[in-house]
DNA sequence: AATAGTTTTGCAAATGTTTTCATTTTTGGC
DNA sequence: GCCAAAAATGAAAACATTTGCAAAACTATT
């Protein structure tokens, strides 16, 4: 029906030359003469030509693609991440193909590998908490790979991120020491979360560090929802017992907090302290403002970016990474117990 | 250093066949033997191969990617439908070639020039402009495409999304029906942004109709942030003659607009009525609920999911699109004028 | 045990590039 | 105008696969 898409021997033809001048007046345009050039980009633009990356990426030439695999594109956070990191790579060249595994680590593996099949020039994981068979694929095919959003220093593989066990850790002394000791306790499931599950790990320490303890019936587990953490922290303060501290998992689950405590009419911070974790876009400008623990999403973006170019281009395994320090931001949400 | 990676023939030798029936195993199993796929599947295993996309799709087979443009992903509402979008394609087997262009629309071009680059076998864009270059070069490539977000029955190529003229006309309807007469907009900037262009008319049309227009004054343009619209607004009510309703483009910038309101202790609906669009994640259980206008994200991702993957596979241009009506939410921020 | 049919396999050509090496063309110095 | 050196180009091999076609290996049938 219609002609065949043009080729690079099509664009030869058309300009009189041979393919492998059309070939290196793409990669290595110094070396070929300027006319020549000339009448080649006239040929392309003619024929409409658009080169064929599979054909190159088949001689082990770079494709300029990065995996990057998250749990799920639709959590501000990860949004903001994945702009940012997105954006990074881009300005060198890059492109990311991009897939959600939906805290499914098993689906991680298969996409992972269907990345691989595509020969993606480096990857990046969400976490630290991956199936053995992923990190053994990465490292089998010794592809450049970059974890992240956690950091640690015994990381199987670099990583660039916060350390969130350290923001728990934070948010918890700062609720202990405004003298809080009924506290209750909002997060996500943890299951292949090992961020939320540090957090919380973080917060227990510190509160076990002043003799407390999260009572079982105030350790809420909720999904990454406003609605569902209003509607759970609704339930938790409709009894006559309740916390006069909660601190939530991250700042969207905060943000469901305050507006349950807003909906009974219970002042926050005079009668409830609520905290974050996270410092997501819209967190400072809530009213009340939301104390929380600043974790730096498009820094870590843009610091990864630059840290899997360098793995790719480089080719050096030497560089391990980088912490990003998490940061205690007390606005107004929080107060001293009454 | 390391042995180099295995290939399709490290695979036939050491399965003892040759590559054709290893390629065979792996494109029809049907046509190979049980016995001889199993002593394939077990070099696979045994030397870690990873099939090479690059190779397959230079012999016009698909790559199994399909290229989506967006202007950013951290908005709320792009990283709805992205999730949403991915998730759907993924099942049917295709990986996701992601960039975002900043709402710059020559970007666009340039990277849809690379995803083609990379035989892409489809791509989706958001919205309905862009620019005649990208136009041109997806038809003339003839690549399958779908524009995302927006719908018009005379759109040059298959749409799905809603009427978001639609929707800022059922909301500016809403608004003056309550009575009110003093409205002001918080839109974002509307350049290389047409959903918001044709949200902003809808609007003006429904006031127009009751002989009514938002004067220059209280016609805000902000960038797409909470803060940013708080700050706006927070300047608007601090003038003596204040509007009874604030309109504003999208979910975003109407919970800024709350927050403003809130830490003014304007009472909300009682002394202004507030609108959004979009009804974004956490609008309906903000205190108060944002009245807004439902534009169903994960809809528009899974129809448009579809209709990419029916264009790919049937190479029938007959599939002409889907709209999505938009959806009055009224809910608890908007009221009739005192 | 021979035949016809069917299933399984291998050979070789094809795919769209890049790259090495050799050849041709151009340039500058005389 | 000639020569050596430098610059530009082309021929052919290489890359990792797939596939059409033909050969080989099995199965039933007699």
């Amino acid at each position: 029906m219609k002609e065949k898409k043009a080729d690079i021997i099509a664009v030869a033809k058309a300009a009189r030359v041979s393919p492998s001048t059309v070939s290196r007046s793409f990669n290595h345009p110094e070396l070929v003469k300027a006319a020549t050039r000339k009448r080649i980009d006239a040929a392309v633009r003619r024929l409409g030509y658009i080169r064929n990356r599979a054909a190159q990426t088949i001689h082990g030439i770079r494709g300029g693609t990065i995996g990057l695999i998250v749990p799920t594109v639709d959590h501000a956070i990860f949004a903001e991440l994945i702009q940012s990191f997105s954006e990074n790579v881009e300005e060198q060249g890059f492109t990311i193909l991009l897939a959600s595994h939906g805290y499914r680590l098993e689906r991680e593996y298969a996409i992972a590998r269907k990345m691989l099949e595509h020969r993606v020039d480096g990857m990046a994981l969400i976490g630290l908490e991956h199936s053995d068979d992923t990190y053994g694929l990465l490292q089998q095919q010794n592809t450049p790979t970059v974890l992240l959003w956690n950091y640690s220093d015994d990381a199987p593989m670099p990583c660039v991120g916060s350390d969130n066990y350290l923001a728990g850790h934070l948010i918890g002394e700062h609720v202990v020491r405004l003298g809080h000791r009924s506290i209750a306790a909002v997060f996500p499931p943890i299951s292949g979360n090992d961020r939320a599950l540090q957090r919380l790990s973080g917060v227990e320490d510190a509160l076990a560090a002043r003799g407390l303890k999260i009572a079982e019936s105030w350790r809420l587990e909720t999904p990454y929802s406003v609605s569902a953490a209003k509607e759970k922290v609704a339930g938790l303060i409709s009894f006559p017992r309740r916390p006069t501290a909660i601190i939530c998992g991250n700042d969207v689950l905060a943000w469901g907090a305050l507006h349950a405590l807003r909906r009974a009419g219970v002042s926050v911070p005079g009668d409830v302290t609520i905290t974050g974790i996270g410092d997501f876009h819209g967190s400072k400008d809530f009213e009340p403002s939301l104390t929380t623990v600043r974790i730096p999403a498009r820094t870590i973006g843009s610091k990864a970016a630059r840290l899997i170019v360098t793995l790719i281009s480089k080719e050096s395994d030497s560089e391990s990474g980088e912490l990003v320090s998490p940061e205690l931001l007390m606005r107004s949400t929080s107060g001293p117990v009454r």
